[in-house]
DNA sequence: GACAGCATACATACAAGAACGTATCTTTAT
DNA sequence: ATAAAGATACGTTCTTGTATGTATGCTGTC
């Protein structure tokens, strides 16, 4: 029952469709391909026909929906901004904002943070992760050194510092959010939080 | 080859000891009780013997490694301090900077946070976790009740918010830290990242 | 205080199922 | 016609849980 390419590329799709669910349902190491298969309605013999195995869909599925995130922080680097730390802020607060609309991009995050170990098979993936963060810190950075140079950001500050923090911070609000949703309401908590942080940024150090 | 009771418990400590290590290497899901026992220098029967089955080994862990954790902050509580909120960044620094230190420490929490996925029959351990999580968040909030009373902080100042965010702050410090330790030093950076995230909650609210 | 009898602390053996990878069919586009 | 796109079938490996074996520590009893 060969189909066309159009409709192979259909079911290559359903398949990662399904392995989102069911990689997020029942852990990435516990998920067989045979429940993948069924979620996407084929058998493991379509499965194998378009991936080499289950790292290959984890992969498929890192490339698919973790690069976006990144480039939107890029992109604001290259706007003109009067205040980048506040520009920062603002860019970093709705990236957040955004995860309690797309349901899809939530259960791929939590994939990627909580539902997977990164030893054995999928330790080079991890190394390939890291590099994607190191160029979000150095976007960071960006940021804050720009700010200095247009006088908003005392030239005391240390850009890579704050470029950490504003990192743990950030990671450390979607980890508690998507580990325990219940715990606040994006909308209402986030941005005072972010305020607060940011505030201790534009505020020359004192005492 | 019945062994004596303080035999019995060695055996049992080394069991867990045991599999900190090969849940670590392997990741909990891939992890077999074999490799276990192999660890341990006994075989599957002992560790039968002393737990029901992997879950249970592994609440065993988190109620070895994770507890005494959080019993430290609760202790902060009832100690006399002139400045709740400077203890209270004093005692978190302290936590963080302990990682440095103890190896086995930093792989228990790894293996919380990375190396095991909480779908399926971790499900409930979660739940157990977040219990104690609120209990944590609770105990942050009281430092910053308490430094209210003590006119240390600002009526104005949301406890629960301030709890929410230093809860993130730290555990995006601790997950960056373990899931990259080149990216910074902990001696170095935390201090002054801490610092830089209390100071905007000592300073009243401005702009 | 010694010894029978039992519980303990494991080791070994076994059965059953899951999951994987591959090899072999089937059908149908091209 | 032939190769793509899958389905089906098969053998193997791992792992798990349990059942059973066994040697030894402990405990009460006389």
């Amino acid at each position: 029952m060969r189909r066309t390419k159009e409709e192979a590329e259909q079911t290559k799709q359903a398949i990662l469709e399904a392995a989102i669910n069911v990689f997020f349902e029942r852990g990435v190491a516990k998920a067989s391909l045979e429940e993948v298969a069924r979620a996407a309605e084929v058998t493991r013999g379509a499965v194998y026909w378009h991936f080499k195995n289950k790292v290959e869909i984890f992969e498929a599925l890192h490339e698919k929906l973790h690069t976006p995130f990144i480039e939107q922080i890029l992109e604001g680097l290259e706007v003109d901004h009067p205040n980048p730390v506040e520009q920062l802020q603002h860019i970093c607060t709705t990236l957040i904002l955004a995860l309690e609309e797309d349901e899809q991009l939530r259960k791929a995050i939590q994939l990627f943070m909580f539902k997977c170990d990164y030893s054995g098979e999928l330790a080079f993936c991890k190394n390939r992760f890291n590099v994607k963060k190191q160029e979000k810190l150095k976007a960071f950075e960006a940021y804050f050194e720009k700010a200095q140079r247009q006088q908003t950001l005392p030239m005391s500050a240390d850009p890579r510092m704050l470029a950490l923090s504003v990192n743990c911070f950030i990671r450390g609000v979607v980890s508690e959010y998507l580990d325990s949703p219940r715990q606040f309401t994006l909308k209402q908590d986030v941005p005072p939080m972010m305020q607060l942080f940011f505030k201790s940024i534009l505020q020359p150090a004192a005492s």
